[in-house]
DNA sequence: ACGGTGACGAGAT
DNA sequence: TATCTCGCCACCG
């Protein structure tokens, strides 16, 4: 199948109203490290495939779009319609509104996860 | 075919 | 805590 369309179907599957990062899009779709790459593959690809590529952020919280398609504000909105608070300075409470992509409710921090 | 690139992330300083 | 550095690797031209 390949990364890219692996990245496809899993942020595909990341629900309304949450929101999740690159990290854990590129864990999921079984490429650790993957993380830079999902940014590219949402980038080519989010209107062919009808993405919900706003849901997507760094592992930060913070919306870090930078392209002309996909400016932050307008993700800053769409995460809004959804019910999601977004502060001035682009932030999402990733505790409140993370998604793991497991069946738990609760956000999983993947990288203090490993710590331990 | 091949090398620069990137909407990242983790560890180091 | 804030910044900096560097590894990452499938893609695209």
């Amino acid at each position: 199948m390949g990364f890219k369309n692996n990245v496809i179907q899993i942020v595909k599957k990341i629900p309304y109203g949450k929101v999740t990062t690159y990290g854990t899009v590129a864990l999921l779709a079984s490429l650790p490290r993957g993380a830079r790459f999902v940014a590219g593959v949402l980038h080519f690809n989010s209107e062919k495939n009808n993405l919900p590529w706003h849901r997507v952020i760094n592992r930060n919280g913070f919306i870090s779009i930078r392209s002309l398609e996909h400016p932050k504000a307008l993700q800053k909105a769409l995460l809004q319609e959804e019910g999601i608070q977004v502060s001035d300075d682009f932030m999402i409470n990733l505790k409140k509104y993370g998604w793991s992509g497991n069946s738990d409710e609760k956000y999983l921090d993947h990288s203090k996860l490993e710590k331990q």
